[in-house]
DNA sequence: ATAAATACCGCAAACGTTTGCGCAACTGTT
DNA sequence: AACAGTTGCGCAAACGTTTGCGGTATTTAT
């Protein structure tokens, strides 16, 4: 079947195609018979008009870009979930694009966003990010550009973050509050900056207290998680308490946990930094102070308006995190 | 910045449009010579054909749309991202929509996906589709319409899906084999499809030995499959098995087996039907027949290729599920 | 009655590409 | 020397929309 335009519903009712359009934008110039003529028509006929001539036209494309290390998982796919509501709303459409982690796919989902005149672009770093090249020509053309999650660290860029700082705060203050004297707190990768920073904060306020002793340790994933667990508690002085960094990271502990038959939290309590979802599917829940996706893309997608309607001020915010009661501290 | 077309390079080198558009394009008129300056500039320019132009042009875009209840969770963010990945590779561009389950969102989302002249669409119904016609308007107009994991009933569609008999006939076999003699099976919820294909398929396994013991139970949530693990795990008579048809309910019969203390698999074996993201959190880990996202998201891709190849024909293929060895069997 | 204002509509250009066609300038053949 | 063939390039139209401008025909004011 024939795909309809303007042109087309023109003919059928002998008006020139400047009139339709008109008419279908209520213009004032056109009469009101004639709109409803091309109303009716227009719907009967089920006239979409064509975005891409509508882009070409208007030079401004109502697409967001949205790059990303990978869709699935929880922080993930909650950021994307909230952006695409906004975006809904707002009448964009999403456009996404897995980096994998991987610095030469990255460089080329740029592209892709660049070809496609994007009005605005969400970027979360991959890992492998060396230069910030590709990402600096947007700004030449002045095309908004939001980082979240994994975010360079120059401030030069528009930045919305989980507040990393307050939320291993948080955390540590809570373990300290419950009389928790033999902590084992468990981070993530040390090279990214998001370690870093919530094993400062953490442990700016865990050396206050000088009669609370504390084992750190480092690892990739929740097999090292794990074992680090295991190990750490078939030792003699076992500890009261664990803290664990990321979801990741808490997946291995739990289940080690089992393993030794240590119940939660009489033995020991756990408590993590989550997105949510896992920590309520544990029995008892877990305690958690959260890092919420969904809020962040929220966040982000307020500064990208703000962007998009001219504010062009450079801003680094952060998602306040809350923390959520379960049974395990 | 200035953002550069073919028209600006064309003046730049005192060249007309269509012999810059032809030396990109590695036309034989065009002369080895014209062609190096003409790449030459394009590369220092930093030129990106605008996608718009070419969609406007050729009246194809290279855009496939994706309508989903949700993105987040364990199965669609598996599914989408193999998408997102052949959609990259394939140079199309995806756009992806939520319904939200609700039939009107559904519907806005299809318009969307009309407006941008989509090249395919995948579909997943949401649970309030009522009505099919939304989606017939994109065969009246020859665009390929896939629908996956919840699809229509009628078998004038294009369907790719887990094959929830083999599947759930699979579940059956293994828990004879295994020598259950009194299984607890749980099911989502009644209505949907899924659920009734799983359901008929396992009782029919379950049917043909007399002397196993079968206790079923629907759910709409995972609370509801905690507390029917409870009640059934309270009785004087415990099951000796409990099969879940899906994640959720995974998540609440652990729960509540860990709540009784009952040991998997020592006292109650545990056996679902998953993605394989949650089976592997647990300790000890689950047993599972996989029905992969995944693996569906690239069988829906292929059948898509087909459709924009010209292939017609109408099919429903099914991904082979195949059983995953965790300890709880 | 004429002049001025208004109501309604069409023309044409523009957005950035692609592509059929035509045309000039060479190159090679007899 | 005349011709055909080749090489290399430009013109212009088209995709579907929006919008400034201009032009009638009708109404209103004087």
């Amino acid at each position: 079947m024939e795909v309809i335009t303007l042109k087309r519903i023109s003919q059928v009712l002998g008006l020139s195609i400047s009139t339709v359009s008109r008419a279908l934008k209520n213009h004032p110039d056109i009469s009101v018979n004639t709109k409803k003529r091309v109303n009716e028509l227009a719907n009967t006929l089920d006239y979409e008009p064509n975005i891409n001539a509508i882009s070409l036209r208007s030079k401004k494309n109502m697409v967001i870009g949205l790059i990303v290390p990978s869709i699935s998982g929880f922080f993930y796919d909650s950021f994307i979930s909230a952006i695409e509501e906004e975006c809904r709303t707002h009448l964009y459409m999403l456009m996404i694009l897995q980096s994998s982690n991987d610095a030469e796919t990255e460089i080329n989902s740029l592209r892709i966003c660049r070809q496609n005149r994007i009005s605005g672009l969400f970027a979360c770093l991959s890992t492998k990010t060396t230069s910030m090249t590709a990402f600096d020509k947007f700004k030449e053309v002045d095309i908004p550009l939001v980082f979240f999650d994994k975010v360079p660290d120059s401030d030069n860029y528009n930045k919305v973050c989980i507040d990393d700082e307050a939320a291993a705060k948080m955390a540590a203050e809570l373990l300290v509050k419950k009389n928790k004297k033999n902590v084992l707190a468990i981070f993530g990768n040390e090279t990214i900056s998001i370690t870093r920073t919530r094993y400062k904060a953490f442990q700016k306020i865990m050396h206050e207290y000088k009669d609370v002793n504390i084992i750190n340790e480092y690892c990739d994933t929740s097999d090292a998680a794990k074992k680090i667990t295991k190990i750490n508690f078939t030792k003699k002085q076992k500890p009261d308490a664990v803290f664990c960094m990321s979801d990741e990271i808490l997946i291995g502990v739990i289940k080690s946990l089992n393993d030794l038959k240590i119940s939660i939290p009489e033995d020991a309590a756990v408590l993590a930094l989550s997105d949510g979802f896992l920590p309520k599917i544990y029995s008892p829940e877990i305690t958690y102070i959260e890092t919420s996706g969904y809020k962040l893309g929220k966040l982000a997608f307020t500064k990208m308006l703000d962007c998009l309607n001219g504010k062009i001020e450079i801003t680094e915010t952060f998602t306040k995190s809350v923390l959520v009661n379960g049974a395990s501290l």
